[in-house]
DNA sequence: AAATATATCGAGGGGGCCTCGACTTAGCAA
DNA sequence: TTGCTAAGTCGAGGCCCCCTCGATATATTT
C-alpha cells in the first residue's frame, strides 16, 4: 500500500483545506443519512461549492474510499493481530464482529462495498479485496482447526459479513448480533449428526 | 384473505383500466430497474399521467405492495403445502430457497420487506407478516424434529431469508445458493464436537 | 510584480418526487 | 336522449438532486 491516494505532488494550501472540509463533512453526512447524503449539502456545509466537491471527488465512490480509508486500514491491522489469537474460532468471529460493526455505521455502505468486489473499475475495489484477504487468513486458520467446512471460501465470508451489516441496518442491534453468529455458525462442517436442515429443492 | 385491497365500491371502467396498466408497467419496471424505479417513467410507459398514478397509488410502497399481492399469497401457499413434506429440514430449505428466489427478483425489495416488518403504518406490513407467520411453522417443526436451536425466532428466520435475498441481488447466482444454504445451516443447534467458531467479542 | 498553473464558483440542463386546482368523462336518472 | 354530477385525469410548478463546464479568482513561482 504505497501512499498512492493523497495527492502526488503537493496541493495548494486552499485546495488542501478545502479537501478536508468536504472530507469531514462527508463523514458526518454518510454517519447521519447514509451513504446517498446528498452531496450539496454536504458541499454546502463544507462552505464549498459543488463543482469544488467535485473537482476533488469525482464520483460519489470517490468520496467514500477516501473518507473510508483510515478505518479500513485500521481494520486490516486487526485482522492480522487477530492471526496471533489463541483461539481461531473466536478470532474469526471477532473479526467478523467488528467488521459488521464498522460497517453498519453507514447505511448503505455493506451494498456499495460487495458490489464493489467484483468491479475493479470502482475506487472500492482496493478496500475490499485487502478487506477480503485479511479475512481469508482467519478463515483458513480457523478451517484448519476443523472449525469451518472446506467449501466456505473468504469471498462467502466478505458476502456473509457484509450481509450481516446489511441486516443490522435495520433491526434492533440485540437480534443483529445474533443473525451475525448464526451466519457464522453456518460456516461450519456439518457433522452426522446434526444433519443439515436441507438442500434447497430446485 | 379477505378482498380488502380491491376497490371497495366499484370503479368506474376508465380507472380500472389504468389501475392494471400501472400495474402492469409497475411489475416489469420493478424486475428491470428495482424497487427504485422512477414512478414518472411508469406513468408514462402506461400512458397515464403522474397525477393519476399517484391517485391509485399513493406511495410507491402502495404501488409494491398492490404488485407483489398475488405473488406474496402464492408464496404463503407454498409454505402451507410443505408442511406435509415427509422431511421438515428439506421443508424448511425449500421454502427459504422459494421465498430468498422470490425476493431476489427485485432489486432492493428485501430492503423494502425488512424494513417494513416492524413499522405498521406501511402497506407492506401485513404481506411481511404473512411470511413471516408462513416460515414460522415452518421453522417450528423444523425445530420439533431437533434442527434448529431453541433462540431462533420466527422473525430471524425472516432477516436471514431477506438478508440471503439481498445477498444473491449482487453475487453470483451459484454463490447465492451456497451462502443461503450456510445461513439456514447457521440455525442448527450447536453440538459438543463441533463447537461454534466463537462468540462475538465485545 | 507579473506570469501561470491551480482552484473555485455556480448557473444551467437533465431528472425525479409529489401536490393541487382546472378540466373531462362515465354512468345514471329523468 | 340528454343532462348532471361524482369520479377520474391531467400536467404545470415547486422543490430537490446530480453533474458539467466556461468564467473567474488566487497561491505560488520566478
Amino acid at each position: 500500500m504505497s501512499a498512492a491516494n493523497m495527492p502526488q505532488r503537493r496541493m495548494r494550501a486552499d485546495a488542501r483545506r478545502n479537501y478536508e472540509r468536504v472530507l469531514a463533512e462527508a463523514e458526518v453526512a454518510f454517519r447521519e443519512r447514509g451513504t446517498e447524503a446528498s452531496l450539496e449539502e454536504i458541499a454546502r456545509r463544507a462552505g464549498v461549492s459543488i463543482g469544488t466537491l467535485y473537482g476533488h471527488f469525482p464520483t460519489r465512490q470517490a468520496l467514500l474510499e477516501a473518507m473510508l480509508h483510515e478505518s479500513i486500514d485500521r481494520l486490516v491491522a486487526t485482522a492480522e493481530e487477530l492471526l496471533t489469537h489463541p483461539s481461531p474460532g473466536e478470532a474469526l468471529a471477532r473479526w467478523a464482529g467488528a467488521t459488521g460493526a464498522h460497517m453498519s455505521a453507514y447505511r448503505g455502505l455493506a451494498s456499495s462495498l460487495l458490489s464493489s468486489l467484483k468491479d475493479e473499475s470502482s475506487p472500492l475495489h482496493r478496500a475490499c479485496q485487502q478487506m477480503t484477504a485479511a479475512g481469508e487468513r482467519l478463515l483458513d486458520r480457523a478451517r484448519s482447526a476443523g472449525l469451518v467446512r472446506a467449501e466456505a471460501s473468504a469471498a462467502d465470508m466478505f458476502a456473509l459479513v457484509n450481509a450481516a451489516a446489511w441486516v443490522r441496518e435495520q433491526v434492533p442491534a440485540e437480534q443483529g448480533d445474533r443473525l451475525l453468529a448464526f451466519m457464522i455458525d453456518g460456516l461450519r462442517p456439518v457433522t452426522a449428526e446434526t444433519r443439515r436442515p436441507a438442500d434447497p429443492g430446485p
